[in-house]
DNA sequence: GCCAACGTTGGC
DNA sequence: GCCAACGTTGGC
């Protein structure tokens, strides 16, 4: 299985909403680096939910449900979605601030390429994060 | 609200 | 195919 990690601004689409869907269409995505970590991921795979700009903390974990596909909202057919659904909430969210400060978090590609909306997460990083998360 | 970082576009 | 101009993201 492998880990990624999703940003959206709550103003667009929050983690709440999410919860109240039951599952959505990750759509909107119009970054190569980010349509091709999509394309690699499986059914099954986990994923951080993260709330940009306003929080700035991860909140909750999802699970891929559905295979990438084509975003028909866009008209040049090179961009894609996954479909998501929501696991459950951090018992307590993980900032930005934290992860820069981890010794085991500060590389991470999230915060490497802060621009990049999705981006993989290792074994340990996610390990890691979940214990800051839920303190297990 | 500002602006640095960086991805994309288009003229040449 | 280079690169300047432009647009967007997202932290601060």
């Amino acid at each position: 299985m492998k880990y990624w990690l999703m940003k959206s601004e709550p103003s667009a689409y929050a983690w709440e909403q999410l919860v109240k869907d039951k599952r959505t269409g990750w759509n909107g995505v119009r970054n190569y680096q980010a349509n091709n970590n999509m394309k690699a991921m499986a059914v099954g795979d986990r994923a951080f939910f993260y709330h940009s700009n306003e929080g700035r903390e991860i909140v909750g974990v999802m699970e891929i449900v559905g295979p990438w596909r084509l975003d028909p909202s866009d008209d040049t057919g090179k961009f894609g979605m996954v479909d998501v659904a929501p696991v459950a909430a951090l018992k307590k969210p993980v900032t930005l601030d934290v992860i820069k400060t981890h010794p085991l978090l500060a590389d991470m590609v999230f915060v490497r390429q802060g621009r990049l909306s999705v981006s993989p997460v290792t074994a340990a990083e996610w390990k890691a994060i979940e214990k800051l998360g839920n303190g297990k």
